[in-house]
RNA sequence: GCGUGGGUGGCGAAAUGGUAGACGCGGGGGACUUAAAAUCCCCUUCGGGCAACCGAAUGCGGGUUCGAGUCCCGCCCCGCGCACCA
């Protein structure tokens, strides 16, 4: 019992129990119907769309819960604002992340995967989270899927999804194609092998097509700054010069017949081109090789074809062996070495380069190792032609070129365009941007995904499976288990991999590879408002009033691959005529990471928090509650399990002010000003995710509104509840509804501000001599500066700084006085 | 290496160029209680001082400004991402 200086209601009402109030709030919402949304005659849409989770075997990770949290305030938020509010939550069920549990426990991943999304479902209910469960989506389920399947038809039909060689991690131990994280530093995570690569046929969208328009629509959206950073970076446009190396005849002079073609983005440096590398799996490798190379090269290629895909380590020596052949430099007419080395990559640029060992590190690095002649070209400005190099001189900004012919003296800059318009003129080159993106690899040699809808024909050619007969079932099949064939487990499936060919009825074959996680949630935002609708996988008027999604909010680990791959399908949508929008999420942030007590939550450390107990002891509400008040929502934060106390006081604190309110009386005139201030800055808040301030702005209001030993009036309290209500929605609730009201909380409409209301008459004046604080008055909120230094003046504490003539005064009007002596 | 976000009390953190440390945790003291828990009140950046007060302080060194945690230049350290991208 309390025996606080606040009386306790004789008509006690009881303390706050968050376990009843909770469980009967959940009972209430689901069987109102008041998270469901009303997606035909809803008005003013607003979907408050949040990554959908992996629904693990562990359960709903505190992150998941601090994510959603997150965007549940915010889109609470803004239905208390009067939007109609879509907030769907389903599961990114596919995936080696299951797979591999599947394989690990021995349990099969069809069996699992229910399981595991019945517990998050239960643990996501407990949370509190308005969400829209009737429009939950799975992407295990053949009624999502099939629609995956279909989109990966409407890439094929446009010529964007295309079959070629692609390198995979393979394991030789246990004979298994293996995920990029499944390799750790070049070796296999189960067996600790070092992994090879090798080349199979794979599915690839051409994402690179739309690299300059992916890069382009950027600015144009409201995302945060990192994010939208990130991804230029992976895009990584470059500026540059295609360049033609002639072969050499044999007779010093170009030989005709294909040339050479590199991307440099430093056509200025060509004069100090001494020699050529290309990549080793660069197809021209063969015809250059000369007969007493041909050991050393086919040696070489096979050497670097045993490295893993992954982790080439920057620091090793460079590599490499020389093909017998030579290239003219078209700048200078000489032949010049051509080489190999895994250095090169074969998907960047054209897979060949011009070695510049005078002002590029690597080729510095490569010239030193094999004796190739090093030349300067670019000087910088303490440097002369015949300065001589220890090191490779990359600071173009400062340099001029030097032993360049005609195109001396001039700055780097200009000696770019000069000399690509010099080489072009002679048709050796063109200007070309490049970008770093490559195209997407779709196809996984794996069990656990969508079936890839294309069907084999010996007559024929690949044939794509009929929209109308879709989806193309995953069959259950016991054994799921990658083996060492390389391909699928699917294969091994004969009643599901011999199939009648769409196009002329002959036997065809399945294709046995499943497409990657990333193309389920590539489209599942277009898919929640449409959910139940089966004839389609989006209906096109829902669209058009629903999407693109009004704000997204998601972990970093996601702000490049998985926003790009979003983006891309739905231009490809959009100029197929199926959307009338190109960017998917108008307004996206990446929330932060929760740590504990210092340290990353891992398993292994055993410092994982268990929502479920924190939830059991202190309520859903001040769970939530705390989990958004321990930092900024972007940056994360750190759980510390005793914090949570603060804000369940705070909570209690509410709850007891709303039991003793009366109606008796008038309102504080102080009070309310510090609830107009209050409900300015948690207004102002939210829209930003400054969630921990805005919490921290409540407390500060309940520690006003308990001061003095007075009965809260009812216009002190109630609108506190409906700004607390996003962040504590059952507690909302419940003490709207015991303050007489009959709808939800969350329809009554968002309190409103009164700025007369909230204005200060009397302000604290800082009193500065030479920005030095000496000192506060308590004025006026419009006091004149002369009124004010004379009031400062007349402090000793002050005055008493002011040694000698005043030179200057600052004032700023309600703030500060700065006198200057 | 490149990119990116940071560095503020014992701890989590606040601060449109204008009173650094709001809010919360933890700690100390007190009230209530037979007692404890809960609750309530006061104190809590550091140094000096009985105090009024004085001085120092936002990773380090400079600069701009009447005034800098905030802006500029040069460093150091930590987290995250990418990693030979020509």
């Amino acid at each position: 019992m309390t025996t606080s200086n606040i009386p306790v209601p004789s008509d006690d009402s009881g303390g706050y129990d968050p376990a009843a109030i909770e469980s009967k709030w959940r009972e209430r919402w689901s069987a109102r119907g008041t998270n469901t949304t009303d997606i035909e005659g809803g008005e003013r849409p607003f979907y408050a769309l949040m990554m959908f989770p992996y629904p693990s075997a562990e359960g709903l990770h505190v992150g998941n819960l601090f994510a959603f949290t997150g965007n549940d305030i915010y889109g609470r938020f803004h239905r208390l604002q009067g939007h109609t509010v879509f907030q769907p939550l389903g599961y990114d069920a596919f995936g080696i992340h299951s797979e591999n549990y599947a394989l690990k426990v021995g349990v099969h991943p069809m069996q699992m995967i229910p399981r595991n999304i019945a517990n998050f479902r239960r643990q996501l209910e407990r949370a509190g989270l308005m969400v829209d469960w009737s429009r939950s989506l799975d992407t295990t389920a053949p009624e999502y899927y099939r629609w995956t399947q279909w989109v990966f038809l409407q890439l094929y039909k446009q010529g964007l999804a295309y079959k070629k060689k692609g390198a995979v991690n393979w394991c030789p131990s246990d004979k298994t194609v293996l995920a990029n994280e499944q390799v750790i530093a070049g070796a296999c995570e189960r067996c600790g092998t070092l992994v090879e690569q090798r080349f199979l046929e794979q599915w690839f969208f051409r994402i690179s097509d739309f690299a300059r328009r992916l890069l382009d629509n950027l600015d144009a959206l409201d995302w945060s700054d990192t994010t939208k950073t990130a991804q230029r970076n992976w895009i990584g446009q470059s500026e540059g010069a295609r360049v033609a190396f002639r072969r050499e005849a044999g007779d010093g002079s170009a030989a005709t017949g294909e040339a050479i073609a590199v991307f440099t983005t430093r056509p200025d440096t060509i004069f100090g081109a001494t020699y050529m590398v290309l990549a080793p799996e660069h197809p021209m490798v063969d015809d250059l090789t000369t007969d007493d190379s041909r050991a050393a090269v086919a040696a070489y290629r096979d050497a670097s074809s045993r490295q893993d895909v992954v982790a080439r380590k920057t620091n090793k020596v460079k590599t490499g062996v020389f093909t017998g052949s030579f290239a003219i430099n078209p700048a200078t007419n000489q032949p010049i070495p051509v080489w190999i080395a895994d250095y090169v990559l074969m998907e960047y640029g054209t897979g060949a380069i011009m070695a510049v060992p005078g002002h590029d590190e690597r080729d510095y690095e490569f010239a030193q190792v094999f004796g190739l002649p090093i030349v300067r070209v670019v000087a910088g400005p303490d440097d002369s032609a015949t300065t001589p190099l220890d090191g490779a001189f990359t600071d173009d900004a400062a340099g001029r070129l030097v032993n360049s012919g005609t195109f001396d003296d001039l700055p780097v800059a200009l000696a770019k365009q000069a000399i690509t318009t010099w080489l072009a003129e002679r048709e050796a080159a063109e200007p070309v941007t490049n970008y770093r993106l490559h195209d997407w690899c779709i196809s996984r040699q794996r069990y656990w995904g969508p079936p890839i809808p294309i069907i084999y024909c010996d007559s024929c050619g690949p044939q794509p499976v009929p929209e109308a007969d879709l989806p193309v079932i995953l069959p259950d099949i016991p054994d799921f288990r990658p083996d060492d064939s390389g391909v699928s487990p699917l294969a091994r499936h004969a009643e599901w991999y011999h199939v009648a060919c769409p196009n002329c009825g002959k036997q065809g074959r399945r294709e046995t590879d499943v497409s990657d996680t990333f193309l389920d949630s590539g489209w599942y935002f277009l898919r929640y408002p449409s959910v139940g609708h089966d004839t389609e996988p989006f209906d096109a008027e829902i669209t058009r009033k629903w999407l693109p999604v009004d704000s997204y909010i998601g972990g970093n680990e996601h702000a490049v691959l998985h926003l790009l791959y979003a983006r891309f399908i739905t231009m490809v949508l959009h100029d197929m005529g199926y959307l009338h929008f190109e960017e998917p999420f108008t307004r996206f942030r990446a929330h932060g990471l929760i740590i504990r007590d210092g340290a990353k939550m891992s398993k292994s450390k055993g410092n994982v928090v268990n929502p479920d107990a924190f939830i059991e002891q202190w309520g859903a509400d001040s769970f939530r509650t705390y989990l958004m008040f321990l930092g900024p929502y972007e940056e994360g934060g750190d759980f510390r399990d005793a914090g949570i106390s603060g804000v369940r006081r705070f909570l209690e604190r509410l709850w007891l002010a709303s039991a003793l309110a009366t109606e008796a009386g008038a309102p504080d005139p102080a009070v309310m000003r510090k609830l107009h201030q209050t409900i300015a800055k948690v207004t102002h808040d939210i829209p930003r995710l400054s969630y921990n301030t805005a919490i921290a702005a409540m407390m500060e209001y309940m520690n006003v509104l308990r001061k003095g030993e007075r009965t809260p009036h009812r216009d002190e309290v109630e609108p506190m509840v409906q700004l607390v209500a996003p962040f504590a929605p059952h507690i909302g609730e419940e003490l709207w509804e015991r303050f007489g009201h009959h709808v939800s909380v969350f329809d009554s409409g968002w309190p409103a501000f009164d700025a007369d209301l909230a204005r200060d008459e009397t302000v604290q004046l800082a009193v500065q001599v030479n920005g030095k604080l000496r000192g506060t008055l308590s004025v006026a909120r419009d006091i004149t500066q002369e009124a004010a230094l004379a009031l400062a003046l007349a402090e000793p504490g002050i005055a008493k700084h002011v040694t000698g003539a005043m030179r200057k005064v600052i004032f700023v009007p309600g703030r500060l006085l700065n006198l200057v002596v």
